[in-house]
DNA sequence: GTTTAGCACTCTTTTTGCCTTAGTGCTAAT
DNA sequence: ATTAGCACTAAGGCAAAAAGAGTGCTAAAC
């Protein structure tokens, strides 16, 4: 089990790597013999076995009885991942599709997210997902509102992101066009420009003063916080679920079960996602993250930045024995296309303008 | 095979709804001698297989193979479900777990109907869907703009179903907060209160020329479009997928596969839902529907109403054996359930006002 | 000292045959 | 019209046998 971090010497991680690539290939276990058939390792399949047994005392190879093949185990993929993985050549071919499925949809953020996450599991054959990750605390640095009818007004909000938030409110009381003026007047000099934190009571208080009618106090900071605080809890899309059980280890129902059971469920995956660093691949493999369930699965997913900051992500759910380097550069290849899009507020596909979602300017 | 519509004896109805029921609550295929003995049958199992062999002939059942017991056919289904089935009689137990799940999510639509869907498929144990039906053409009746910056503008669409829409428009060119005024003055002169079909070109032309910036013609058409003809072309929300697994008739993967696939492909379901009158109880048994996927599975829904209108609706999807009565009960509760919440326009919750999603006023 | 050939060993998978079981259909008696 | 009785059928379970795959180890070769 113990892995002392000897450097491997060349053959090995060789071989390591012929398994490891055999086995996402295969899903079977991996023998001596095969290996020096098909794998062109120059050395009997003695010696093949004489360095097998050496980095499974490595923690590097797993056995799944005495007389089969080795699997590699999560060490193995960890150290094929950081180091042995040789970067997928993405064909132009792959390259064309991806952007011929991604220009169709020049829409909202949130379309092409889960446009993109469509792209993801058709050209990998895996479960992709989109995420939308929870938000930092914002501030809402302009109100206006909308009068509508009577009983209901639009509230906006243009908050230090940038991005526009908007929701109608309904009331019980009578509502005229300057009742509605009024109130985005109060809240501008109340409460704009204000994080969560500092909205204490004496704010609220004097807010509650400016308000000609008081009680629309408890609808409208009630939304006012939503978009501060965490407005954006995630949001999670799921596409390809059922190519889960094109792969063998799935076929256990109570294993299977479980993992649907977290994917649909949403917020452990949407923290881990969250809480990744924007700059690194992010590849977890089995019991590294903590969420239980994906102990036989390994989750891949690459931020999308727009402008710096991430917007999103894109990643793909699979078996251990996940195509890291192809998925890698697919999803490296997709992220970039999509942040391009997305960059410098324009995008060069529309010649005059475009449409964006509410909240994500 | 041939159904000749036959009354059938007191005695056949009786056999045949205890087969139904049986097999409902075992999952497997019941004999003879376990309907005597379980049953109360008043007669001897020879006597019960005779009646059987003249019930498969009719249609209602089927053998798996000459030494099995019976199982019911997707007509004995119907029958079943048209003629046969007792009310279940729901419990106050179930009534009360009913409203508080709900209650505790006075909100928006949307978030009411997918707490609706969670509670339906932890209450049944299968699969449950939350929809929101195609909607038909709407008009805009009223256009109102927000300046955010100078290269965003909000718009905001009152549209005849009283559903209130916004959207940040990104575009290219300088605006100012004048500008956006004159946007929504000649959207509203041009184009609110026509359909879709309505808006031709001479009408386009017309607006064009009142337009300070005709670079905004499209993005701005674009999104009217949007609004009338198919903003809510229909949402399907999915939950407890996982609970498929737990019956054994969705052993067989590449049927489970299909079966996930349509699932969250969404379009034909939410097709299939849209289409259904709104008074009736939906059973979709087998294949009955077109959903070709769906032949070994039922599909049982009810319309959820706010003001006579079907704003939504609820279903369950399982295995052709499922507890119709016992899904039906609840499903009518639970629509009930919330259509009280919904009707009458404010909510008895919330003491003074409330909020909504945007578009679902 | 490393590599390799060879072989015994281990464990899984597949095949085979046999027996048991569940439930039927039919016939003849009630 | 009902029922008892019985022969018949197909599936499922079990165990033994056979086949297969791959290893670890030893002893020889480089």
């Amino acid at each position: 089990m113990a892995n002392l971090e000897k450097p491997l010497s060349q053959r090995k991680k060789q071989i390591l790597k012929a398994i490891i690539e055999s086995h996402i290939a295969n899903g079977e276990p991996v023998g001596s013999k095969y290996l020096m058939e098909n794998k062109q390792i120059a050395c009997s399949s003695a010696t093949i076995r004489n360095e097998m047994a050496e980095l499974e005392a490595m923690g590097y190879l797993e056995q799944p009885h005495t007389s089969a093949g080795r699997v590699p185990s999560e060490a193995g993929y960890r150290f094929y991942v950081d180091t042995l993985l040789e970067e997928y050549a993405i064909t132009t071919k792959e390259i064309q599709e991806i952007h011929d499925m991604m220009s169709a949809k020049v829409g909202e953020l949130d379309q092409i997210l889960n446009m993109a996450s469509k792209v993801a599991s058709s050209m990998t054959h895996y479960t992709a997902i989109a995420v939308k990750p929870k938000t930092d605390q914002v501030t809402v640095d302009r109100f206006e509102t909308v009068w509508i009818d009577s009983r209901r007004f639009l509230l906006v909000m243009v908050s230090s992101d940038e991005a526009v938030h908007s929701k109608t409110i309904t009331v019980s009381a009578d509502l005229s066009a300057t009742d509605v003026l009024q109130i985005a007047d109060a809240l501008n000099r109340c409460v704009a420009g204000r994080t969560a934190d500092e909205i204490t009571l004496p704010v609220l208080m004097e807010l509650e003063s400016q308000l000609k009618n008081p009680a629309l106090m408890t609808p409208v900071m009630k939304l006012v916080y939503d978009v501060m605080n965490r407005y954006d809890h995630g949001e999670l899309n799921v596409t390809g679920l059922d190519r889960l059980l094109e792969y063998p280890e799935y076929s256990d129902v109570t294993e299977l079960r479980q993992l649907i059971g977290t994917i649909e469920n949403k917020e452990e995956i949407v923290t881990l996602v969250s809480e990744a660093e924007k700059d690194r691949n992010n590849v977890v493999i089995g019991s590294e993250s903590e969420v239980k369930v994906m102990e036989n699965s390994s989750l891949v997913f690459k931020p999308v930045i727009k402008d710096g900051k991430t917007v999103g992500a894109i990643g793909v759910i699979g078996p251990l024995r996940m195509d890291y380097a192809r998925v890698l550069a697919l999803l490296g290849t997709l992220t970039g296309s999509i942040s391009e899009m997305l960059d410098g507020g324009t995008q060069p596909k529309l010649p005059k303008g475009e449409v964006n979602d509410d909240g994500t300017g």
